[in-house]
DNA sequence: TGTTATAATTAGGCATGCCTTATAAAATTT
DNA sequence: AAATTTTATAAGGCATGCCTAATTATAACA
């Protein structure tokens, strides 16, 4: 409400970039937005001039403490709408990250605490990707990429990449949602193939994918024999 | 989706006054508009490139086939995140509308089907306007504006104004909402107020807001010694 | 310490949607 | 028919958010 959709949508891949630790690239901001260097760089000064980023020329760009307030919040729009559309309307899984990637915009902080309250305070969007005062999901503790599992070893889905809707489809074809517990197989080398089972099924994705899923190694191995 | 916010808020407009109708004013949409009259003719200009409506210089601006089901989706989608707002996160009657007219921006024919599914397919929104796929609102048939009711007529609210938060508050703490039961008491002359009763107690309002309440002569008048 | 790659910055433009001021044309009144 | 009011249109601007091409500054590399 505060600032505009674009300013918004910046703030939200700062964040999602890291620019809560250390400094962002513009150049990699403008290459992640899919906008020019120069309109990057234009944007950024107007952010920086309303004291929501830091920008060091030659360093880059990070969040302060109220840009961060803002895209934590913006977040959390988008979550809740994820979760709305997805739970109460049943709206495809793959498909609930476009539509809330508008409704974020056009959400007053009053509408957005009714809605949470609504869903029952939700934990985690459906992408997997947590809901809460303080969180930003761009750092994690415990969560390892999917590509690191070692031969043999299993682990549960935390989060998967939600930015493009062809490939959640395909995630969501292959069954690689969150909760779902996975095993390595093998890793190919020479940028082959990374084969995991999952529900008693093998199957192949490429690397960049098995580096952008993320995974935790559950406590319980036998998960599966106990729930259905 | 297709059409930028600010059309299809012209849009809207165009066929709240009538538009279906006759020719609308373009100075009159410009003042209900609050935008000035050489902004308002420029974007006539676009639309009517766009085939959305039809412009005749010094006669008005009117919507085409095309026109008049964009203007319809907007209000469908409008009137169905104001249910969701006032039925389900039970926001307060007064505040739907504001938080309705940015969200009904941002939704697709899928998530507005679905919506409308989930809460069951409402046939009005929160301030009596219908929600169909053909209605528009503007003309109604049986419905009179409260002024028009003879002294000791009763009648039910069908419709109030909803574009003034603050004249929503007020008629809130008045309990003039729709499905309310009100007699006319009296109008007093020279522009004075309008005494009317409702739920055994006697109210007066003025007489442009009268005008605007729209009222039908429900069949029964013991509708109250029926139900709650 | 150059050279090269990367990042920043300047300059000029475009679309959208708004503005004011001024002029022209048509419609209404008188 | 003439005067007046309303409506249309032309001209020039502004903010936002994007663009390309060209130049300059810095960082990184050799
Ligand atoms: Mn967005
Ligand atoms: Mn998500
Ligand atoms: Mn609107
Ligand atoms: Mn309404």
């Amino acid at each position: 409400m505060l600032h505009s959709e674009s300013a918004e949508d910046y703030l939200k891949t700062i964040c999602k970039m890291g620019g809560t630790q250390g400094a962002v690239s513009t150049s990699a901001l403008a290459s992640r937005l899919g906008i020019s260097p120069v309109s990057v760089h234009e944007m950024i000064r107007k952010l920086a001039e309303q004291g929501l980023v830091e920008y060091t020329p030659y360093r880059g760009v990070s969040l302060t403490p109220a840009g961060l307030r803002a895209a934590q919040n913006v977040f959390r729009r988008h979550r809740l709408w994820e979760r709305f559309l997805h739970d109460s309307l049943g709206l495809p899984w793959a498909r609930v990250h476009e539509e809330a990637e508008r409704l974020e915009h056009a959400t007053s902080q009053e509408v957005s605490d009714r809605l949470a309250q609504f869903l029952n305070y939700p934990q985690e969007c459906p992408h997997g990707y947590p809901i809460g005062q303080e969180t930003c999901a761009c750092e994690d503790e415990a969560a390892r990429p999917l590509l690191e599992l070692a031969a043999g070893e299993s682990a549960e889905i935390e989060r998967v990449p939600e930015d493009n809707a062809q490939m959640l489809e395909y995630l969501d074809h292959l069954g690689l949602r969150p909760g779902v517990r996975v095993t390595m197989i093998e890793i190919a080398p020479f940028d082959g193939p990374v084969t995991i089972e999952l529900a008693g099924e093998r199957k192949a994705i490429g690397r960049p994918l098995a580096e952008r899923i993320l995974v935790h190694i559950a406590a319980s191995h036998h998960t599966e024999h106990q729930g259905g």
